[in-house]
DNA sequence: GTGGTCTAGACCACC
DNA sequence: GTGGTCTAGACCACG
């Protein structure tokens, strides 16, 4: 279900994140459905269970899940997430067109060289 | 000339090394021309000459300056450069149309955006 | 396991990168395994952890270790490793071969002092 | 007579004391045949005349080249430079070749790239 | 004066 | 515990 990449220089627990955002965009974890407990992801992944605890805290401090006390917890309204990783996107978007703009690369270029990357990718990281 | 953000997640050197890098993209600072020194800089920007320091040997390994022992620290060729940076760009956006595509974001959203962008972006990060 | 002279004119780190590299090569670091923590390094070798620190960044960059924080340093693959020694290993030579040339030295000479060399060496610098 | 490369990493004085031996080795500088004056040949390549002392110093302490006070500095008995260069790269191959059996390249193989080398060099560092 | 290395000691993020 | 960054201050080689 989740890859982790020890090599990858990111923390575990952001790769953790990162993943569960993708999966709950991707509609594989639904709204409301219950996300593994932090002991079996742990177990599962064999990792450090106060890694998993920081990924939910994290996904939870964005809004993106919540959690109830004894009961466990669950993915939330499945729009914000789109939206937040959008808005996130778009950052990232506008800082990338003012370097380029920088660079001299003509506006011309720079649509076609996204459009291109668009047709390309094939999705995963 | 180079402003420091201490609530930057990135290192201190790490924003140095892309500030010099901009202003040599840009033509600020020209071929060959004398940087600051590592204690002046560290001075100006109230901070410790061993981070100035490490700034520079990282520019130095990537080949975007050359120092000299006793005479100070120069830049070298810029052509190579920008073709650097360029690359680093492109591969940015691959991995941003990729993850677009993943949140839905239509191929006319996507252009229709970075143009808006490009367009904006007065220059200065 | 690691023996530094003082007396080299190359930095401490240098000679703790070159020593690591060889290990690795052949064969007395595995792949993936544990380097020891920069902290211990540094008590056994009786010097500064920044220095080890800085050694094995180098190695990082070189891409014959990967370092994860809060976990350790580990021996990354070691295929590539053996074959940018080499190449380091043939230019010198290449460098070698052009002076001997220049000295006056035979090209019989000269391999023939190679196999010699070639046999006698025991191997630890 | 003398190139300089300030984008060369070793320091200035060496640049000079080597292409220095070089041009005794080479012949171009004979047998107690006087060399330029401290002075001028700082002048002619607009360094400190520092350096040039420096460089001069070395070569003495090497015993390439002997001075007398009042008069100047001349070359040295031209044998001994070519024995001394040629005991320095003995030292370096045996080093290699120690190496390159580390790195499991067979005594074959590493002949073959001295002749190859040996041919193929012009001469010109 | 310059860049480069090293030490001692601190603090942070991560696991 | 781990690696990574930063500071303060020292010393060296070079010009």
């Amino acid at each position: 279900m989740i890859l982790l990449d020890y090599k990858d220089r990111r923390p575990i627990y952001e790769q953790i994140v990162e993943k569960l955002q993708d999966l709950m965009v991707c509609g594989a974890l639904t709204e409301d459905s219950q996300l593994p407990s932090v002991r079996s992801l742990a177990m599962e992944l064999s990792i450090n269970p106060n890694t998993i605890q920081r990924a939910y805290a994290e996904l939870e401090r964005q809004g993106f899940i919540y959690s109830i006390k004894g009961k466990g917890s669950f993915v939330a309204e499945n729009g914000m997430i789109k939206e937040a990783k959008r808005l996130h996107l778009y950052n990232d978007l506008e800082r990338l067109a003012g370097e380029a703009r920088l660079l001299g690369i003509t506006k011309q270029e720079l649509t076609h060289r996204v459009e291109q990357y668009y047709d390309i990718t094939g999705g995963v990281r």
